[in-house]
DNA sequence: TTGACATATTCCCATATAGGCATATGATTC
DNA sequence: GAATCATATGCCTATATGGGAATATGTCAA
């Protein structure tokens, strides 16, 4: 068997980079496919193909306006995958730590304000 | 082109539902395949080909343990998903409004008793 | 009706997939 | 070494993809 179709869910809808990008874009207001378009530097045809996908899955909202079509992002569909992702929450590296990491860092980079550049501590 | 690999990142790793029950099933501690094979009831090649996806992508790290080589979620690896998908979060409809959503809906039921059939509202 | 604008769809193609099955690699014990 | 257990990989196929380019549909205005 093929991948599942990308219309088959919001985790394979969203896989696609671009059309994150797109929610991200649709997110606040409703913008028109040739905004989108300009928006983003994507052409027409791949924008009018990555909305149907996101119309397909529910994480876009279509509404008509004369000629053009306006989309919104329709965050609740968004909420399955953020609810997927929180049941990990509790494993992943704790606040509690972050806030320590935060506090030694600030530390670490006082102490090493004498020096002449900045750490870049990864993770 | 065509679909960007499984492996290039969380997203598409995790866009497969055998893969994200895998995760869930990793997530309190570490299992050999053998025990994921048996815990899911999915055959072993399989098994071995979703860890592949997931080792490469960071979501699971693996450990060996004489011939038997242990598996176990790395929780973080997830966070990116979920810190993606918490952009949306002021967007989706709120608890307060559904709260109130719920109330209403308790108070059109009570007032709908009456009716034979629930209203399906929707959107 | 004709024409201009806005959006959607179609066709073609290189590419990767997931599943099923067989088999290879690796580690352990005898 | 041989046999066995544990895991990984290879091969095959049907299927869907996303991009590019062309074109179709739909809507408004004159």
């Amino acid at each position: 068997m093929a991948r599942a179709a990308t219309t088959s869910d919001a985790f394979n809808a969203v896989a696609e980079p671009r059309r994150r990008q797109i929610l991200l874009f649709l997110a606040d207001r409703e913008y028109s496919v040739n905004e989108i378009v300009d928006g983003l530097r994507v052409d027409q045809p791949s924008v009018s193909k990555h909305l149907r996908v996101l119309r397909d899955t529910g994480l876009v909202r279509m509404r008509c306006n004369g000629r053009q079509k306006l989309y919104r992002t329709n965050a609740d569909g968004i909420r399955p995958l953020h609810e997927w992702a929180s049941e990990f929450e509790r494993y992943w590296t704790h606040q509690l730590n972050r806030v320590k990491d935060r506090a030694e860092k600030k530390a670490a980079s006082r102490a090493a304000a004498s020096d002449s550049n900045s750490p870049k501590k990864e993770e």
